[in-house]
DNA sequence: GTCTATAGGTCGATAGAC
DNA sequence: GTCTATCGACCTATAGAC
């Protein structure tokens, strides 16, 4: 057993990556419900019976979409923290509310790119069957961990409001990532992505800032 | 053709409050695409059938909704305006940004209710169907002609920011109204009402106020 | 209550590698 | 020749429409 895998594995990973590619492409276009297994399959170039060979359920497709989305933005705060970290060390320290925007700039950019899968708000069955999918929990748990720390130490250092509470800030970056209002402004077609990106993302963190007096 | 309308016809009418109350209802708690007739003619106490002599399609229903919501919007918005005039004969002009957090807090309210119809975010066929349905659309630009005259009004008076894009203002307003996080913070179990409304609508209109030095 | 279309889910046929 | 993996026809339940 060497660390290459075997070509008929790196085979099945290509697949599932091209399954997971496309759920996540159409998760953010149409939703979860105007989603087909049907058109998941033909987007990733393969018959509906070999993808329920990997996957066994519609839900379960959304949900290692979730996962993936969710595994990315870890791995983008991960980046972050370690340059913090390296930063920190040259005597240049890094502000957790910088952070914070960007990971929340990151997620607006990938929802700009049609890659952000949007899920029914919080209703319907999709949610009971991700709450029930530790995968999934376990990343939005981590994820949100992470967030967290920045947020409370922001809150500590002035730069968020403190009288507002944590769960508050955390709700409001992880619904930010989703924003209608980027795609608005997007389909409006007047602005670029980055003079969107730049708004939407001070709208955001303005309100969230410490009150002026 | 007296003032009074025949028996047959508040009958009718009463049948078709009870429809449009349930579609209500169902599309603030699953959704349009989660949502179905079925559910609709159960909830509204009648046959399907019956539902079907009224309404052609599940996407007239959806239509008759959003043009439900949106007008109470307008009649709010109307009473706030007529209200705003009598006070500036007084001599107590109000400041067109407390109508926008006005509306904005009657929205959110109704949200917290359950009685804001929600929609899949842009995408589906259900957007295409709301475009081409004239009611939906007359609605829908009385309310943003309304909104965007206070909009307006306030970045020359500069309560609100006026770099930024009076749509991108619109927009950010019509997506808070259905914005998550109230109904994340609702779920939570943690707080009133009251403090939700008010915490959500600060950091709104903090995001879009004019910046600090 | 009935009709029909559609979409989630299954399975036997088949083709290609060894 | 066998074995595995892929395909796409098929089944069935549900939901819109009458």
């Amino acid at each position: 057993m060497g660390a290459r895998p075997s070509i008929k594995a790196q085979l099945q990973r290509v697949r599932e990556d091209a399954i997971v590619g496309a759920v996540n492409r159409l998760l953010a276009t149409k939703g979860y419900d105007a989603m087909t297994v049907d058109e998941v399959a033909a987007e990733a170039g393969m018959a509906k019976g070999s993808l329920y060979k990997m996957f066994g359920s519609k839900e379960e497709l959304a949900g290692v979409a979730m996962v993936g989305v969710l595994d990315r933005a870890l791995a983008f705060s991960e980046a972050l923290r370690a340059r913090a970290e390296e930063l920190a060390q040259a005597g240049r320290p890094v502000s957790p509310i910088d952070q914070l925007k960007a990971v929340t700039r990151w997620a607006m950019a990938t929802q700009l790119e049609g890659e952000m899968p949007s899920l029914p708000s919080h209703n319907s069955n999709l949610s009971a069957s991700l709450q029930s999918n530790d995968a999934y929990m376990d990343r939005l748990m981590s994820l949100s961990n992470r967030l967290s720390i920045w947020i409370a130490e922001a809150q500590t250092g002035g730069q968020l409001n403190a009288t507002l509470p944590p769960d508050l800030v955390l709700y409001t970056l992880f619904a930010r990532a989703c924003d209608p209002v980027v795609a608005l402004l997007k389909d409006s077609g007047q602005y670029t992505n980055e003079q969107i990106l730049d708004w939407v993302l001070s709208t955001t963190f303005e309100g969230l800032a410490v009150r002026r007096a």
